[in-house]
DNA sequence: GTGAAAGCGCTAACAG
DNA sequence: CTGTTAGCGCTTTCAC
């Protein structure tokens, strides 16, 4: 194995089949101008010495690379990997990804990426050259990271912003951080709750602004005040004791605090736990995320789910088809070619023990 | 952007630096026979230019592809994340695997094949020609899966076998199951423990038996019988459960258990909690893979640890340094591990709450 | 409808 | 030490 070879070439296929090359190649990509006859008799050579086109060589002469890039924040990612907390985000993608990836002939490769970092460009330029990706999918952070952003429409390589709103470049798939907030407050509402805390995410997250947004609207829209109810952490655990330590100081503390990811939950359960505080009975919990955590906390929390399966099986799907009309984007248009509606993908409410009526 | 090409190429280097493609192109590789002051123009309008090499020419002229397949059971894999429960197989071995790949320019691409089919070979040979990756990892139960191993010999590629001990073909890596579960089995043995209840996993993993071999022999050492102290499951909560009910129903129970996974531990706890049965008082549990479920156990579970990360670490290292023959890139060889000699990734034992002292 | 050319960006094999 | 010449496997023009 010296110099490593494809053991059967599109040469071999057109040899056996008693055709060109290009005919071939016609067939492989579904051309039109083959007739069903001679089609026919290439796919059965085809199958007889199970050619497979190489991705490199198709890439090379101008035509697509099947890759799509996942790209994940490296410093938040590696975290939870190590922290072994059983935070799932990456499986899931890989889940909805990977697998409606499979379904179309592409492969996802992920890609760990800086976001506070002077070189971003030149992390995500150099994987962009190596690999060539047809398409990239940004999650949160980097969603709405501008610098990113600008990046990739200069570039022309067609991406997903997940968990984004901005439809200004790219396809942003909202995960209805809205909305998933005013769920859960008005989950509680409907409990008698009226002190309703809530536990922000941090500001370089748009999301975490989001779901202020839908908690204060769930709350006015029942006439309730917000008023010394609303903290914020980094989704640490550390900064979720911080948190709800603060909310829960005052006399007059929240009967149901929502706080925006797990770890922020489970540190306010814990929290609550040294307080003297009962989940459910003083104090009502809603997490964010649905991570396994939740399940096996004591009492086990009830969660929002927003599906990232769903959601990166729909960014792949958006972006193949965005790929589908021309084999590739005619210029970097400053408008978007196709001004879509923005895509939600609905989020849930998991209703588990840590949420009690309230008088 | 009509026709997607590469934004700057060897070319325009060349041009800026003042030499030819080749010379370029020896600097990339860090080859032998370019002079300093050469080099360092070159690399001088490489910085400038933003240049990275398109990993598909480079694979085109029979280069690598600094790709690296890792190759996981696809019924599995998608069971354990549909399942949500915390699972992370994937992420460590993303967390070992890809970093390790990083720091040698290279990418891993993971990759689903079933085990139990007669198209395996299909499966593979067309991730193989699509992609071309210079080395593939296996895991269980792929390691020690005849049929694949066979056909990636004849094939050529180097490949890593993930918990495997067959030395015939390929690079086996062992993750010490037959020592991991004699640390188990001397620790129950260490607080007292006489009757200690094992559940094995399934006969189509080879670690399967190891775990038990290393079990017996442990309990041979201490002069213990295993009489009806063995018992199976495949490796799912529901099997975990029946495998521990038999184990639990004589008379003469075992004070302890050893179970081959997280999930027929935590059900072996539940039917102790089921049986009237105090963990760790009346019955001791240890578990395999030490997954983060184990921790939010009630009581948390005493496990074996096997690192995956330095596993997937330690076979892309392998990997890369059996392709060190080849006339290609490298910076520092950090003194590649002997490919010769049986590696084993050393297991340990993490105590917590499951294992109490026996009279 | 089909086939013959001309590369894509890069490296191996030879020159000089 | 450095440059030149062929391709790698595939898809594009463009002929037929």
């Amino acid at each position: 194995m010296a110099r490593r070879k494809q053991a059967v070439t599109i040469r071999h296929v057109a040899a056996e089949a008693g055709v060109s090359l290009q005919t071939v190649s016609r067939v492989i990509n579904n051309e039109a101008n083959v007739r069903a006859e001679t089609k026919e008799r290439v796919q059965a050579a085809i199958d007889r010495l199970g050619y497979v086109p190489s991705i490199a060589a198709q890439r090379m002469s101008g035509s697509r690379s099947y890759l799509i890039l996942a790209v994940n924040d490296r410093t938040r990612t590696i975290a939870d990997w190590q922290a072994r907390q059983g935070t799932d985000w990456v499986d899931q993608m890989m889940l909805g990804g990977m697998l409606k990836c499979a379904e179309h002939g592409y492969r996802m490769i992920f890609e760990l990426v800086d976001t506070h970092s002077d070189h971003v460009e030149r992390e995500l330029g150099a994987a962009i050259a190596a690999l060539q990706p047809d398409g990239i999918i940004l999650t949160p952070p980097h969603s709405d990271n501008p610098q990113i952003v600008d990046f990739l429409c200069e570039h022309g390589v067609p991406f997903v912003r997940i968990g984004s709103q901005r439809q200004d470049h790219g396809i942003p798939v909202s995960m209805d951080d809205e909305g998933s907030a005013r769920i859960a407050t008005n989950h509680l509402i409907a409990h008698g709750h009226r002190r309703i805390g809530f536990i922000a995410g941090p500001s370089d997250y748009e999301l975490s602004g989001w779901r202020v947004d839908g908690w204060r609207a769930a709350m006015a829209a029942a006439g309730l005040d917000t008023a010394g109810l609303l903290d914020a952490g980094d989704f640490s655990h550390a900064s979720g004791r911080a948190a709800a330590l603060r909310l829960l100081d005052p006399p007059e503390r929240p009967t149901a605090i929502i706080a925006s990811n797990d770890q922020m939950a489970v540190a306010t359960l814990e929290v609550a736990r040294e307080l003297g505080l009962v989940v459910p009975d003083d104090l009502s919990i809603i997490s964010f995320d649905n991570t396994p955590i939740v399940q096996f906390a004591q009492p086990p929390l009830t969660a929002i789910d927003q599906s990232i399966a769903a959601t990166a099986s729909l960014a792949v799907e958006l972006i193949i088809a965005s790929l589908k009309g021309d084999p590739a984007p005619d210029q970097s248009p400053p408008e978007p070619p196709q001004p879509d509606q923005l895509h939600v993908v609905p989020a849930t409410l998991i209703p588990r023990a840590s949420v009690a009526a309230r008088g």
